[in-house]
DNA sequence: GCTTAAAAAATGAACGTTCATTCTTTTTTA
DNA sequence: TAAAAAAGAATGAACGTTCATTTTTTAAGC
């Protein structure tokens, strides 16, 4: 068993709240002073864990991100099958999207606003190079299409947030069964 | 020829202004006093066309996302057959997102962001309709994919924001090659 | 095991700044 | 010259951050 010290259960406590609290307002709408109420902290105490609000956002991305991709990589091994690992990894990355939506909405925020440091960002995106190598063997290997990653990513793992966005809307409910449509979608719109 | 009065041309500086700078900094973050100099206008005069800050952004939402969508539609009409009427809309729809992108990054941020009210955005909703009963007659005529208006818009037309997003941070060119590429993609992963 | 004192952690109030909005005055228009 | 439009300065509230103080933890000596 790893034991949690106080302060690491505080700093969750303002990571959670951090995230609650930017999705449901924006970064700029939440102030330190909620943060710190929800977190059952005082502000001045956030300043024990963070240099300031901009450092406070920027932490909380990296962790979120980090931990996205640690689910989304879990069964995935480069021993794989170019088509089966791509499933393999598709899948928990719906997986993570559609269930962690907390952490997940508060990614697609942090990409698609100006919120978070071009550094932090940077560092975000390294976490995914593994899927960027699965597609460069499938590419090698005659599987995928030859074009850009870019193009590779935009078609079968972007639609995932919309989908993700949708979902928290309630706006459109998905099942297994448009799981498995959307699977199918992901994997036509990138094999050769 | 159309005279357009002097107090629109000042709402028209106060519009593009406030796309400008929410582009860059984000909604929360871009004072009334900045709109307003951009504009070269006193902070008062803004309230002379807005009720206040959230009437003026929310007017700015609806206004693109109108100008978007009549650009898209411009060239469709419904007794075309459904894969030339799709490849019209979404070639128009690419060549919005790619070209003006001050206007369509905007609408991003604002689709992915609380900082919209639910009602405007409901309301810019209304205008993608055309493309939604061309789907639907495609579904008829057994052309099209029977899921989901949700999915089809998820894997056809969302991907082309992941595209303009890395286009507008200089990660990734798109040439017409890709744009090829790109519409392919779309097509068939929504054609039967 | 208990006491105690130094160190660490945490606090609430306070500060200086910034912002949206309004008010009064000035400028422009007709 | 009266009405409309615009301006800049003023206002009050809210915010991020800091500061002086209190509370809690740690560990040494008995």
């Amino acid at each position: 068993m790893t034991t949690i010290s106080k302060s690491q259960i505080k700093r969750n406590a303002l990571v959670k709240a951090t995230i609650n609290l930017v999705n449901n307002s924006g970064f700029h709408a939440t102030p330190m002073s909620k943060i710190a109420k929800m977190a059952n902290v005082s502000p001045a105490t956030i300043y024990l864990y963070f240099e300031n609000k901009q450092d406070l956002v920027n932490q909380v991305y990296i962790e979120v991100k980090a931990a996205y991709t640690a689910f989304a990589f879990k069964d995935y091994d480069e021993s794989l099958p170019v088509e089966k690992g791509f499933e393999i990894v598709w899948k928990r990355i719906a997986e993570f999207k559609l269930n962690e939506v907390e952490q997940a909405m508060f990614l697609s925020q942090c990409d698609n606003t100006p919120m978070i440091d071009e550094a932090s960002r940077q560092e975000g995106l390294k976490h995914l190079q593994p899927l960027l190598y699965l597609w460069e063997r499938g590419q090698k290997e005659g599987i995928i299409k030859p074009i850009s990653p870019y193009l590779l990513y935009a078609y079968s793992i972007y639609p995932l947030t919309f989908l993700m966005t949708m979902q928290q809307r309630d706006i459109f409910k998905l099942n297994p069964a448009h799981m498995e449509d959307a699977y199918l979608a992901a994997w036509n719109s990138i094999k050769m």
